[in-house]
DNA sequence: AGCAAACGTTTTAAGTTTAAAATATTGAAG
DNA sequence: CTTCAATATTTTAAACTTAAAACGTTTGCT
């Protein structure tokens, strides 16, 4: 079974028990959440502008830091692999939409910068998505919004914490 | 700039601003989360038990329901496209953990279950992956997580309801 | 200087994912 | 009965993703 290799009163270890299982239904809701977030802005970051969440994820990183970025920083950020911002960041440059820039004392990295032109499209895009992403939590009251905010930092700190 | 189609005193309008904001570092927080569980999961799954995150969502779902479901069913559940738990099924299948038996008044459809050996395997990876969840969430506390389930029900019927 | 380890990125191979087109089946209306 | 729309699934093409290997660069150590 679960959990079982302390010994402990019957009612607590049934409540353990249930707080096992309540990890896991609130691991389902988390994904369930976060999928159809992630699924209605796929679909309308396609209709509305023909382009992709990772694209868009891509852009909205160095949108924030007008110094530019390291493709290394900008896989930390978005948490994927390195090869997987190696591949966006082609199409993205070929695109004209960004700009890979070498880096004075380091030749192993480039500084990732957007264009004017990526500018002016991100700057477009970035509205439309603030007004989805509104429409899809803004219903949550300034109360619910804050008190799941800060308990999502606890989660993530606990997650990053359980990972040594 | 945003939600200003609508003439309002200054400090509610800015207050509304606000909550615009909060609403996009909801989401990416809600989305960091989950990436950092998803990723964690896979590692593990990968590591001890050499198969891969939609292979064990897709077997988790058979192993609620013993009559099985039909492909559409396990899209649906799953949330994700039909070719893409086509594609799943036809790996499992090939590895004997899952059975297609055809519906008696409908040959468009199949009733997919898993084997007996699709149940062991399962069984033995569901104990480790609940662990993992558990390890990964359970430092919450139980009040913690039961807010945290509530307010992502009302997320979750939110944006079901702004979809239409 | 020479060399090894670490770093930053790209490439590769395998697999996942999606949207859309194709296929096959059912049901219903004329 | 035939046709047409709806349903359930599979196939296809393009894109994304990962882990691991490969590559060039830097750094530190002797």
């Amino acid at each position: 079974m679960k959990s079982n290799e302390k010994i402990v009163p019957l009612d607590h270890e049934s409540r353990l028990v249930e707080d096992d299982h309540h990890s896991i239904r609130l691991w389902l809701r988390l994904l369930t959440c976060t999928n159809m977030i992630e699924g209605a802005l796929r679909t309308r970051l396609r209709e509305s502008f023909g382009t992709t969440l990772p694209r868009f994820d891509f852009m909205a990183q160095l949108a924030k830091v007008s110094e530019g970025l390291t493709m290394g920083e900008l896989s930390k950020q978005m948490m994927v692999s390195g090869g997987n911002v190696s591949g966006i960041a082609s199409q993205l440059e070929s695109e004209g939409l960004i700009d890979r820039a070498p880096v004075p004392n380091n030749r192993r990295t480039f500084c990732v910068k957007l264009t004017e032109e990526g500018k002016k499209r991100f700057s477009e895009m970035a509205e439309a998505h603030e007004q989805w992403v509104i429409e899809l939590l803004g219903h949550l009251s300034s109360d619910d919004q804050q008190r799941l905010m800060a308990t999502l930092r606890r989660v993530k700190l606990g997650i990053a914490d359980s990972l040594d």
